[in-house]
DNA sequence: CCAAGTTGTCTATGATACTAGACAACTTGA
DNA sequence: TCAAGTTGTCTAGTATCATAGACAACTTGG
């Protein structure tokens, strides 16, 4: 990459820089509303260029993570949105909560078939039609998770089309006649975000992300739609109330 | 990175489609001696010219992971080196007899304190002074592992600079007069390599990685060294003899 | 031998990445 | 008020990244 380098590895400097920061920051070794080190004092222990450290810190800001002040300093901004996990849990809700903007994006719509453990989940035969929607979402402009929902293509015809417009599963429904669902049972555990998703999530190399499986019933009770998620773990948090 | 991406991510197209390939090479989608797609239709695959593919190719071919023939074709090379585990374990007698050669490098030596757990593998008491090394070895040129090893600074003092100069722990501890060593219990566990070790290994992004702990022992059964080591998995199996 | 398909090499162009130095604009604390 | 430290902006130069097209050199199968 640089000049230096013997051997170009294909990740840019300002990415390494950009990574190191937020990892930092991950980590607790920059909180909320701390001060970073000064731009020269970063460009000396990561000994690159202070421009290259500017372009890292411009990647970050752009995210929401850090926010500049000129003539007094750069500080960190970014804070874990706070996930309740409630029966009634609207992604749109919570973040509106935290005073963030929510955002929607289909990556792809795709017909599918249930295997046994859809099936099951779903209340359908293995085999039967299914509509499969990879989506993302973000809060503000910082992606929060990947997720993929499976719902009846019997039921639901044409769902993908309806998502791509909505860019909500709470419309989504609704268009279908759905007034209100709740979740069901919540499976939580953790893994190692994959490629695709990393790319998906803009997350640094290697990270952990919080991996949920849900299925959404009607109030009969009636399975609706099915979803594995995949949350990056550095940048929410779960609540679970007791009692 | 082109002028195609909407927002640059920092990681180049080309180490993209050469972590695409590896990924098909360790997933077993490309088996060793199979010949890859030509440079055209990966480069229609990944939808970058076929300049951008070739410096993909380059990089694994310098890695010697791939071979290019002209007019034929690009074949696997990677083989998995066949690691066993036994007492008497020699990464230069394994890598050598796999037909490839051995390289140690030294990444940094550091003094160190004996956490209680160190303590013990080592038999000495908490707190006393460790010489931490951390190394790396390679069979031809690709990166086989990382390993953090650990030795009484006491009994071996200035171990750092004998390792730097050998780069070989049998050598090192040749040097402070131990004739033969051998190996205690091994742990073998797995998981995901971190940002550091990604980049010392050149290892894809979000990769398995074995993780093992072992001790070796002179022949009276005195702890010598305690090692931490991180292989990556892709690149190596290792071999338990039964009975 | 020939045609098709493969890798190797060349030239060219534009966009990014990184470094370097200088100075402006601003904040903070003494 | 002033000096020191901070971020913001500008110009400039070099290297890398990626694309595009053309053709050479070679292998393979018929």
């Amino acid at each position: 990459m640089s000049m230096q380098d013997t051997a170009s590895s294909g990740v840019a400097l300002w990415r390494l820089v950009a990574d190191g920061i937020e990892r930092g920051i991950a980590d607790g070794r920059f909180a909320a509303g701390d001060k970073l080190p000064g731009e020269v004092e970063i460009a000396e222990t990561y000994r690159v260029n202070r421009h290259t450290v500017r372009r890292a810190l411009a990647a970050l800001a752009e995210r929401g993570i850090v926010r500049a002040e000129r003539g007094s300093g750069t500080y960190v901004e970014a804070q874990r949105l706070a996930y309740p996990l409630r029966s009634r849990t609207r992604f749109s809700e919570i973040v509106g909560a935290d005073g963030r903007e929510p955002h929607g994006r289909l990556i792809e719509a795709s017909d599918d078939v249930a295997t046994r453990e859809l099936a099951r989940e779903l209340g359908l035969k293995a085999g039967a039609p299914l509509i499969r929607i990879e989506a993302m979402r973000l809060a503000d402009r910082t992606p929060i998770c990947v997720s993929t929902t499976w719902l009846s293509a019997q039921l639901f015809p044409g769902a993908g089309d309806v998502f791509a417009a909505t860019r909500s599963m709470t419309k989504l429904l609704e268009h279908y006649g759905v007034r209100d669902y709740r979740r069901g049972a919540t499976r939580i555990t953790a893994g190692i975000v994959d490629a695709a998703d990393a790319a998906r999530l803009d997350l640094a190399l290697g990270r952990p992300i919080l991996v949920v499986d849900a299925t959404d019933h009607d109030l009969d009770g009636k399975p609706l739609v099915t979803k594995h998620s995949r949350f990056a773990a550095e940048r929410v948090e779960f609540l679970v109330e007791n009692g």
